[in-house]
DNA sequence: ATAATTACTGAATAAATATACAGTATAATG
DNA sequence: CATTATACTGTATATTTATTCAGTAATTAT
Protein backbone atom coordinates (compact mmCIF):
# COMPACT_ATOMS: atom_id res chain seq x y z
CA UNK A 1 0.00 0.00 0.00
CA UNK A 2 1.34 3.23 -1.61
CA UNK A 3 2.58 5.74 1.60
CA UNK A 4 0.33 8.79 2.45
CA UNK A 5 1.22 12.25 3.36
CA UNK A 6 0.49 13.91 6.53
CA UNK A 7 -2.29 15.74 5.44
CA UNK A 8 -3.66 12.96 3.45
CA UNK A 9 -3.79 10.96 6.81
CA UNK A 10 -6.00 14.21 8.65
CA UNK A 11 -8.26 13.91 5.98
CA UNK A 12 -8.47 9.79 6.52
CA UNK A 13 -8.63 9.70 9.89
CA UNK A 14 -11.43 12.56 9.54
CA UNK A 15 -13.16 10.15 7.48
CA UNK A 16 -13.78 7.83 9.84
CA UNK A 17 -14.21 10.23 12.80
CA UNK A 18 -17.34 11.25 10.88
CA UNK A 19 -18.60 7.54 10.19
CA UNK A 20 -18.02 7.43 13.57
CA UNK A 21 -19.54 9.99 14.92
CA UNK A 22 -22.74 10.11 12.47
CA UNK A 23 -23.44 6.72 10.85
CA UNK A 24 -22.18 8.50 7.29
CA UNK A 25 -19.36 9.72 5.76
CA UNK A 26 -18.39 13.62 5.47
CA UNK A 27 -18.74 16.08 2.69
CA UNK A 28 -16.30 17.99 1.23
CA UNK A 29 -17.78 20.85 2.96
CA UNK A 30 -17.34 18.96 6.53
CA UNK A 31 -13.99 18.21 5.76
CA UNK A 32 -13.09 21.54 5.32
CA UNK A 33 -15.11 22.37 8.12
CA UNK A 34 -13.41 20.27 9.98
CA UNK A 35 -9.52 20.32 9.25
CA UNK A 36 -10.52 24.80 8.37
CA UNK A 37 -9.91 24.18 4.80
CA UNK A 38 -11.70 27.41 3.16
CA UNK A 39 -12.00 25.83 -0.60
CA UNK A 40 -14.06 22.67 -1.13
CA UNK A 41 -11.61 22.08 -3.41
CA UNK A 42 -9.02 21.16 -0.76
CA UNK A 43 -10.85 18.49 0.15
CA UNK A 44 -11.80 17.05 -2.87
CA UNK A 45 -7.90 16.78 -4.42
CA UNK A 46 -6.87 15.06 -1.13
CA UNK A 47 -9.98 12.67 -1.42
CA UNK A 48 -9.16 11.98 -5.04
CA UNK A 49 -5.46 11.19 -3.84
CA UNK A 50 -6.52 8.76 -1.68
CA UNK A 51 -8.61 7.12 -3.78
CA UNK A 52 -5.85 6.92 -6.37
CA UNK A 53 -3.88 5.52 -3.66
CA UNK A 54 -6.04 3.17 -3.08
CA UNK A 55 -7.24 3.69 1.04
CA UNK A 56 -10.73 4.89 -0.19
CA UNK A 57 -13.21 4.69 -3.09
CA UNK A 58 -15.29 7.48 -4.17
CA UNK A 59 -19.04 6.93 -6.03
CA UNK A 60 -19.02 8.96 -8.26
CA UNK A 61 -22.27 11.34 -8.44
CA UNK A 62 -23.55 10.10 -5.30
CA UNK A 63 -23.47 12.38 -2.35
CA UNK A 64 -20.98 11.10 0.89
CA UNK A 65 -19.90 8.80 -1.34
CA UNK A 66 -17.04 7.83 0.17
CA UNK A 67 -15.83 4.19 1.66
CA UNK A 68 -13.22 3.53 3.52
CA UNK A 69 -10.70 0.35 1.80
CA UNK A 70 -8.39 -0.02 4.40
CA UNK A 71 -8.59 0.77 7.70
CA UNK A 72 -5.47 1.82 8.58
CA UNK A 73 -5.39 2.47 12.55
CA UNK A 74 -6.46 -1.18 13.88
CA UNK A 75 -5.95 -4.29 13.04
CA UNK A 76 -9.49 -6.11 11.29
CA UNK A 77 -10.96 -8.63 13.56
CA UNK A 78 -10.25 -11.73 11.86
CA UNK A 79 -8.72 -11.17 8.12
CA UNK A 80 -9.69 -9.28 5.33
CA UNK A 81 -9.64 -11.09 1.63
CA UNK A 82 -9.18 -8.98 -1.38
CA UNK A 83 -11.76 -9.37 -4.16
CA UNK A 84 -9.89 -9.13 -7.28
CA UNK A 85 -11.79 -8.28 -10.50
CA UNK A 86 -11.14 -11.09 -13.20
CA UNK A 87 -11.70 -8.79 -15.68
CA UNK A 88 -8.26 -6.39 -16.07
CA UNK A 89 -6.43 -8.44 -18.86
CA UNK A 90 -2.91 -9.15 -17.72
CA UNK A 91 -2.98 -9.42 -14.29
CA UNK A 92 -5.03 -10.86 -11.74
CA UNK A 93 -2.35 -9.63 -9.11
CA UNK A 94 -2.92 -7.93 -5.58
CA UNK A 95 -1.81 -4.91 -6.76
CA UNK A 96 -4.07 -2.06 -5.10
CA UNK A 97 -5.67 -1.17 -7.92
CA UNK A 98 -7.06 -4.28 -8.79
CA UNK A 99 -8.78 -4.51 -4.96
CA UNK A 100 -12.43 -4.72 -5.81
CA UNK A 101 -13.41 -4.44 -2.20
CA UNK A 102 -12.60 -6.91 1.00
CA UNK A 103 -14.07 -9.45 3.08
CA UNK A 104 -14.08 -9.95 5.89
CA UNK A 105 -13.91 -13.87 7.29
CA UNK A 106 -11.96 -16.61 8.82
CA UNK A 107 -8.97 -17.51 6.62
CA UNK A 108 -10.11 -21.48 7.13
CA UNK A 109 -13.86 -21.06 6.10
CA UNK A 110 -13.37 -23.20 3.63
CA UNK A 111 -11.85 -26.46 4.34
CA UNK A 112 -8.30 -25.25 2.84
CA UNK A 113 -6.35 -21.76 3.11
CA UNK A 114 -6.92 -19.36 0.59
CA UNK A 115 -5.41 -15.76 0.15
CA UNK A 116 -7.42 -14.21 -2.19
CA UNK A 117 -11.15 -13.75 -3.82
CA UNK A 118 -11.76 -13.64 -7.52
CA UNK A 119 -14.80 -12.07 -9.33
CA UNK A 120 -16.28 -14.14 -11.84
CA UNK A 121 -16.99 -13.08 -15.02
CA UNK A 122 -18.73 -15.24 -17.88
CA UNK A 123 -20.60 -17.98 -17.81
CA UNK A 124 -17.40 -20.59 -18.65
CA UNK A 125 -17.70 -22.43 -15.71
CA UNK A 126 -21.32 -22.93 -14.93
CA UNK A 127 -21.97 -26.37 -14.82
CA UNK A 128 -19.76 -26.10 -12.22
CA UNK A 129 -22.41 -24.64 -9.95
CA UNK A 130 -19.81 -21.44 -11.21
CA UNK A 131 -22.17 -17.90 -11.93
CA UNK A 132 -21.11 -14.91 -12.85
CA UNK A 133 -19.97 -12.22 -10.17
CA UNK A 134 -19.61 -15.48 -7.94
CA UNK A 135 -16.33 -15.19 -5.88
CA UNK A 136 -14.11 -17.80 -6.13
CA UNK A 137 -11.73 -18.66 -3.20
CA UNK A 138 -8.29 -19.01 -4.42
CA UNK A 139 -5.13 -20.64 -2.79
CA UNK A 140 -1.95 -19.28 -4.42
CA UNK A 141 -0.34 -22.92 -5.06
CA UNK A 142 1.57 -24.91 -7.86
CA UNK A 143 0.20 -28.20 -5.97
CA UNK A 144 -2.62 -28.87 -9.02
CA UNK A 145 -3.91 -32.01 -9.41
CA UNK A 146 -5.96 -32.66 -12.54
CA UNK A 147 -9.67 -31.88 -12.01
CA UNK A 148 -8.87 -29.27 -10.01
CA UNK A 149 -10.43 -25.63 -11.05
CA UNK A 150 -7.40 -23.40 -11.54
CA UNK A 151 -6.36 -19.38 -12.02
CA UNK A 152 -4.37 -19.37 -15.27
CA UNK A 153 -2.86 -17.07 -16.77
CA UNK A 154 -1.65 -17.66 -21.09
CA UNK A 155 0.32 -14.51 -22.15
CA UNK A 156 -1.31 -12.13 -19.84
CA UNK A 157 -4.63 -13.37 -19.82
CA UNK A 158 -6.49 -14.57 -17.02
CA UNK A 159 -9.11 -17.47 -16.92
CA UNK A 160 -11.03 -19.86 -14.63
CA UNK A 161 -10.64 -23.61 -15.95
CA UNK A 162 -10.44 -27.06 -14.72
CA UNK A 163 -7.17 -28.86 -15.32
CA UNK A 164 -6.04 -31.52 -17.16
CA UNK A 165 -2.48 -32.05 -17.45
CA UNK A 166 -2.05 -34.87 -20.66
CA UNK A 167 1.52 -35.44 -21.03
CA UNK A 168 4.48 -33.84 -19.98
CA UNK A 169 4.26 -31.24 -22.45
CA UNK A 170 0.35 -30.64 -23.01
CA UNK A 171 -1.89 -29.34 -20.43
CA UNK A 172 -5.71 -28.62 -21.11
CA UNK A 173 -8.18 -25.84 -19.45
CA UNK A 174 -11.58 -27.49 -19.79
CA UNK A 175 -14.61 -24.95 -19.27
CA UNK A 176 -17.67 -25.95 -17.76
CA UNK A 177 -19.84 -24.70 -20.49
CA UNK A 178 -20.83 -27.18 -23.62
CA UNK A 179 -20.70 -23.92 -25.87
CA UNK A 180 -17.04 -22.81 -25.02
CA UNK A 181 -13.85 -25.00 -26.35
CA UNK A 182 -11.21 -26.65 -24.59
CA UNK A 183 -7.72 -24.32 -24.45
CA UNK A 184 -4.81 -26.44 -25.51
CA UNK A 185 -1.31 -25.35 -24.31
CA UNK A 186 1.58 -27.30 -25.20
CA UNK A 187 4.52 -26.39 -23.46
CA UNK A 188 6.64 -24.74 -26.31
CA UNK A 189 3.94 -22.73 -27.29
CA UNK A 190 2.60 -20.09 -25.11
CA UNK A 191 3.58 -19.44 -21.50
CA UNK A 192 1.34 -20.39 -19.00
CA UNK A 193 1.34 -19.70 -15.68
CA UNK A 194 -1.31 -21.00 -13.04
CA UNK A 195 -1.59 -18.72 -10.29
CA UNK A 196 -3.50 -20.78 -7.78
CA UNK A 197 -6.52 -23.24 -7.69
CA UNK A 198 -10.00 -22.64 -6.65
CA UNK A 199 -10.84 -23.70 -2.77
CA UNK A 200 -14.08 -22.70 -2.07
CA UNK A 201 -17.00 -20.15 -3.40
CA UNK A 202 -18.98 -17.59 -2.24
CA UNK A 203 -22.21 -16.03 -3.90
CA UNK A 204 -23.69 -12.82 -2.34
CA UNK A 205 -27.13 -12.59 -3.96
CA UNK B 1 -39.39 -0.28 21.78
CA UNK B 2 -42.71 0.67 19.61
CA UNK B 3 -43.66 -1.87 17.46
CA UNK B 4 -42.96 -1.12 13.66
CA UNK B 5 -45.19 -2.20 10.63
CA UNK B 6 -43.65 -4.95 8.10
CA UNK B 7 -43.87 -1.76 5.39
CA UNK B 8 -41.29 0.39 7.86
CA UNK B 9 -39.26 -2.60 8.62
CA UNK B 10 -38.73 -3.27 5.24
CA UNK B 11 -37.34 0.21 5.00
CA UNK B 12 -35.15 -0.37 8.21
CA UNK B 13 -33.27 -3.18 6.50
CA UNK B 14 -32.99 -1.63 3.66
CA UNK B 15 -31.31 1.09 5.35
CA UNK B 16 -28.63 -1.63 7.55
CA UNK B 17 -28.54 -3.22 3.97
CA UNK B 18 -27.12 -0.24 1.91
CA UNK B 19 -24.77 0.69 4.70
CA UNK B 20 -23.56 -2.71 4.82
CA UNK B 21 -22.93 -3.25 0.88
CA UNK B 22 -22.05 0.42 0.25
CA UNK B 23 -20.79 2.21 3.61
CA UNK B 24 -22.73 5.12 4.17
CA UNK B 25 -26.84 5.73 4.13
CA UNK B 26 -29.69 5.68 1.33
CA UNK B 27 -31.32 8.37 -0.19
CA UNK B 28 -34.82 8.75 -0.40
CA UNK B 29 -34.47 7.59 -3.90
CA UNK B 30 -32.46 4.88 -3.13
CA UNK B 31 -34.93 3.18 -0.83
CA UNK B 32 -37.57 4.00 -3.45
CA UNK B 33 -35.62 2.12 -5.92
CA UNK B 34 -34.51 -1.11 -3.82
CA UNK B 35 -38.69 -1.20 -2.60
CA UNK B 36 -40.25 -0.29 -5.66
CA UNK B 37 -41.56 2.79 -4.20
CA UNK B 38 -42.54 5.21 -6.78
CA UNK B 39 -42.50 8.53 -5.30
CA UNK B 40 -39.57 9.86 -2.97
CA UNK B 41 -42.49 11.09 -0.65
CA UNK B 42 -43.45 6.65 0.15
CA UNK B 43 -39.93 6.81 1.82
CA UNK B 44 -40.23 9.98 3.60
CA UNK B 45 -42.69 9.30 5.13
CA UNK B 46 -41.96 5.75 6.38
CA UNK B 47 -38.81 7.37 7.65
CA UNK B 48 -40.88 10.03 9.62
CA UNK B 49 -42.39 7.06 11.22
CA UNK B 50 -39.07 5.32 11.89
CA UNK B 51 -37.88 8.39 13.54
CA UNK B 52 -40.92 8.69 15.91
CA UNK B 53 -40.91 5.66 16.84
CA UNK B 54 -37.25 5.98 17.89
CA UNK B 55 -35.73 3.64 15.60
CA UNK B 56 -33.51 5.61 13.32
CA UNK B 57 -32.54 9.57 13.61
CA UNK B 58 -32.61 11.83 10.70
CA UNK B 59 -30.02 14.62 10.31
CA UNK B 60 -32.15 17.50 8.62
CA UNK B 61 -31.09 18.84 5.53
CA UNK B 62 -27.56 16.75 5.25
CA UNK B 63 -28.25 14.44 2.39
CA UNK B 64 -28.20 10.62 3.62
CA UNK B 65 -28.45 11.91 7.02
CA UNK B 66 -29.78 9.19 8.66
CA UNK B 67 -28.32 6.76 11.41
CA UNK B 68 -29.88 3.59 13.12
CA UNK B 69 -30.01 4.27 16.88
CA UNK B 70 -30.99 0.70 17.93
CA UNK B 71 -29.46 -1.63 16.05
CA UNK B 72 -32.00 -4.35 16.68
CA UNK B 73 -29.01 -7.42 16.52
CA UNK B 74 -26.26 -6.00 17.87
CA UNK B 75 -23.98 -6.97 15.30
CA UNK B 76 -22.28 -9.91 16.38
CA UNK B 77 -19.24 -8.82 13.81
CA UNK B 78 -17.86 -12.41 14.50
CA UNK B 79 -20.28 -15.01 15.02
CA UNK B 80 -20.87 -18.41 14.75
CA UNK B 81 -23.83 -19.53 12.28
CA UNK B 82 -25.03 -23.19 12.46
CA UNK B 83 -25.20 -25.56 9.35
CA UNK B 84 -28.44 -27.14 8.86
CA UNK B 85 -28.91 -30.53 7.09
CA UNK B 86 -31.79 -30.10 4.66
CA UNK B 87 -32.25 -33.79 5.15
CA UNK B 88 -34.10 -34.59 7.62
CA UNK B 89 -37.54 -34.60 7.00
CA UNK B 90 -40.02 -32.14 9.13
CA UNK B 91 -37.59 -29.95 10.51
CA UNK B 92 -35.24 -27.36 9.76
CA UNK B 93 -34.90 -25.80 13.01
CA UNK B 94 -32.12 -24.85 14.97
CA UNK B 95 -32.58 -27.53 17.24
CA UNK B 96 -29.31 -28.67 18.36
CA UNK B 97 -29.61 -31.99 17.22
CA UNK B 98 -29.61 -30.48 13.41
CA UNK B 99 -26.50 -28.74 13.55
CA UNK B 100 -23.83 -29.87 11.27
CA UNK B 101 -21.70 -27.62 12.72
CA UNK B 102 -20.58 -23.98 12.79
CA UNK B 103 -19.12 -21.63 10.56
CA UNK B 104 -17.11 -18.49 12.56
CA UNK B 105 -17.89 -15.21 10.07
CA UNK B 106 -19.62 -11.86 9.91
CA UNK B 107 -22.81 -11.50 9.88
CA UNK B 108 -22.61 -9.47 7.29
CA UNK B 109 -20.64 -11.50 5.08
CA UNK B 110 -23.11 -10.90 2.58
CA UNK B 111 -25.08 -7.47 1.56
CA UNK B 112 -27.95 -9.00 4.02
CA UNK B 113 -27.97 -10.36 6.95
CA UNK B 114 -28.27 -14.46 7.09
CA UNK B 115 -29.26 -16.65 10.60
CA UNK B 116 -27.99 -19.94 8.88
CA UNK B 117 -26.55 -21.91 6.68
CA UNK B 118 -28.60 -24.63 4.87
CA UNK B 119 -26.80 -27.61 3.51
CA UNK B 120 -28.01 -28.41 0.02
CA UNK B 121 -29.24 -32.05 -0.75
CA UNK B 122 -30.69 -32.80 -4.44
CA UNK B 123 -29.98 -31.41 -7.40
CA UNK B 124 -33.35 -29.14 -7.72
CA UNK B 125 -31.64 -25.85 -7.94
CA UNK B 126 -28.83 -26.79 -9.95
CA UNK B 127 -29.44 -24.37 -12.75
CA UNK B 128 -29.30 -21.16 -9.94
CA UNK B 129 -26.05 -22.59 -9.37
CA UNK B 130 -26.79 -24.59 -6.61
CA UNK B 131 -24.82 -27.57 -6.40
CA UNK B 132 -25.58 -30.64 -3.76
CA UNK B 133 -23.86 -29.97 -0.36
CA UNK B 134 -23.74 -25.99 -0.87
CA UNK B 135 -24.49 -23.92 2.25
CA UNK B 136 -26.67 -21.51 1.41
CA UNK B 137 -27.28 -18.28 3.77
CA UNK B 138 -30.85 -18.41 4.64
CA UNK B 139 -32.46 -14.83 6.46
CA UNK B 140 -35.24 -15.68 8.29
CA UNK B 141 -38.23 -13.47 7.08
CA UNK B 142 -41.48 -12.98 5.55
CA UNK B 143 -40.35 -10.58 2.94
CA UNK B 144 -40.55 -12.73 -0.06
CA UNK B 145 -40.86 -11.30 -3.40
CA UNK B 146 -41.61 -13.45 -6.68
CA UNK B 147 -38.08 -15.09 -7.71
CA UNK B 148 -36.44 -15.39 -4.57
CA UNK B 149 -34.88 -18.74 -3.62
CA UNK B 150 -36.67 -19.62 -0.53
CA UNK B 151 -36.97 -22.47 1.74
CA UNK B 152 -40.48 -23.33 1.97
CA UNK B 153 -42.20 -25.80 4.47
CA UNK B 154 -45.17 -27.80 3.00
CA UNK B 155 -46.12 -30.83 4.98
CA UNK B 156 -42.75 -31.05 7.11
CA UNK B 157 -41.53 -31.51 3.87
CA UNK B 158 -38.49 -28.65 3.76
CA UNK B 159 -37.15 -27.68 0.29
CA UNK B 160 -34.97 -24.92 -1.35
CA UNK B 161 -37.39 -23.60 -4.48
CA UNK B 162 -37.79 -20.33 -6.00
CA UNK B 163 -40.96 -18.38 -5.01
CA UNK B 164 -43.54 -17.25 -7.08
CA UNK B 165 -47.14 -16.28 -6.04
CA UNK B 166 -49.46 -16.25 -8.72
CA UNK B 167 -52.48 -15.08 -7.13
CA UNK B 168 -53.58 -14.39 -3.37
CA UNK B 169 -54.39 -18.20 -3.39
CA UNK B 170 -51.76 -19.64 -5.18
CA UNK B 171 -48.45 -20.37 -4.82
CA UNK B 172 -45.71 -22.02 -6.81
CA UNK B 173 -42.53 -23.06 -6.44
CA UNK B 174 -40.13 -23.87 -8.99
CA UNK B 175 -37.34 -25.93 -9.01
CA UNK B 176 -34.07 -24.59 -11.60
CA UNK B 177 -33.91 -28.20 -13.62
CA UNK B 178 -35.90 -29.22 -16.41
CA UNK B 179 -36.03 -32.99 -15.37
CA UNK B 180 -38.30 -31.59 -11.97
CA UNK B 181 -41.32 -30.40 -11.82
CA UNK B 182 -43.32 -27.07 -9.93
CA UNK B 183 -44.93 -27.52 -6.61
CA UNK B 184 -48.06 -25.38 -6.90
CA UNK B 185 -49.48 -24.96 -3.67
CA UNK B 186 -53.35 -23.80 -2.78
CA UNK B 187 -53.66 -21.99 -0.27
CA UNK B 188 -56.64 -24.18 0.70
CA UNK B 189 -54.93 -27.18 0.05
CA UNK B 190 -51.72 -27.73 2.28
CA UNK B 191 -50.35 -25.68 4.63
CA UNK B 192 -47.23 -23.63 3.43
CA UNK B 193 -44.91 -22.11 5.35
CA UNK B 194 -41.84 -19.94 4.38
CA UNK B 195 -38.94 -20.59 6.62
CA UNK B 196 -37.12 -17.69 4.55
CA UNK B 197 -34.49 -16.92 2.20
CA UNK B 198 -31.61 -17.34 0.55
CA UNK B 199 -29.17 -14.35 0.60
CA UNK B 200 -26.46 -16.20 0.01
CA UNK B 201 -24.00 -19.48 -0.89
CA UNK B 202 -21.07 -20.85 0.10
CA UNK B 203 -19.30 -23.75 -1.21
CA UNK B 204 -16.92 -25.48 0.11
CA UNK B 205 -14.45 -27.40 -2.41
C1' DA C 1 15.89 22.20 -14.82
C1' DT C 2 11.69 20.73 -15.25
C1' DA C 3 7.94 18.14 -14.57
C1' DA C 4 4.94 16.17 -11.17
C1' DT C 5 3.00 16.12 -6.66
C1' DT C 6 1.28 18.41 -2.74
C1' DA C 7 -1.52 21.93 -0.76
C1' DC C 8 -4.33 25.08 -0.98
C1' DT C 9 -8.08 29.70 -2.34
C1' DG C 10 -12.00 31.17 -4.82
C1' DA C 11 -15.78 30.89 -7.95
C1' DA C 12 -19.18 28.61 -10.71
C1' DT C 13 -22.46 25.07 -11.93
C1' DA C 14 -24.90 20.80 -12.91
C1' DA C 15 -26.72 17.17 -10.53
C1' DA C 16 -28.28 15.00 -6.37
C1' DT C 17 -31.14 15.26 -2.51
C1' DA C 18 -34.42 16.49 1.14
C1' DT C 19 -38.64 18.00 1.78
C1' DA C 20 -42.97 20.26 1.37
C1' DC C 21 -47.56 20.17 -0.75
C1' DA C 22 -51.69 18.14 -2.93
C1' DG C 23 -54.01 14.05 -3.52
C1' DT C 24 -56.09 8.98 -3.00
C1' DA C 25 -57.17 4.97 -0.41
C1' DT C 26 -57.39 1.55 3.34
C1' DA C 27 -56.94 -0.06 8.01
C1' DA C 28 -56.86 0.76 12.89
C1' DT C 29 -58.41 3.25 17.07
C1' DG C 30 -60.95 5.60 20.49
C1' DC D 1 -68.31 7.69 13.51
C1' DA D 2 -64.62 10.80 13.45
C1' DT D 3 -59.77 10.60 13.76
C1' DT D 4 -55.40 8.99 13.32
C1' DA D 5 -52.01 6.08 11.25
C1' DT D 6 -50.49 3.63 7.28
C1' DA D 7 -49.24 3.50 2.57
C1' DC D 8 -48.65 5.24 -1.20
C1' DT D 9 -48.45 8.56 -6.34
C1' DG D 10 -47.04 12.77 -8.40
C1' DT D 11 -45.13 17.38 -8.69
C1' DA D 12 -42.26 21.04 -7.36
C1' DT D 13 -38.42 23.41 -5.31
C1' DA D 14 -34.86 25.14 -2.29
C1' DT D 15 -30.74 23.40 -0.70
C1' DT D 16 -26.90 20.40 -0.59
C1' DT D 17 -23.33 18.45 -2.77
C1' DA D 18 -19.95 16.92 -6.17
C1' DT D 19 -17.13 18.47 -9.44
C1' DT D 20 -14.80 21.35 -12.75
C1' DC D 21 -11.97 25.36 -13.86
C1' DA D 22 -8.62 29.04 -12.96
C1' DG D 23 -5.12 30.36 -10.05
C1' DT D 24 -0.87 30.53 -6.50
C1' DA D 25 2.96 28.50 -4.19
C1' DA D 26 6.06 25.18 -2.06
C1' DT D 27 8.12 20.64 -2.27
C1' DT D 28 9.68 16.56 -4.37
C1' DA D 29 11.05 13.54 -8.00
C1' DT D 30 13.48 12.72 -12.49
Amino acid sequence: MKNITQQQSRVLDCIQNHINKTGFPPTRADICNDLGFKSPNAAETHLRALEKKGYITIESGRSRGISIVHKSNQEPINHEFPVIGLVAAGSATLASENIEKKIPCAQNLFSDNFDYFLRVRGLSMIEAGIMEDDLVAIKKTQDIKNGDIVVARIDDEVTLKYFKKENSNKVVLKPANKDYSDIVVESSDADLFIEGKSVGLIREN
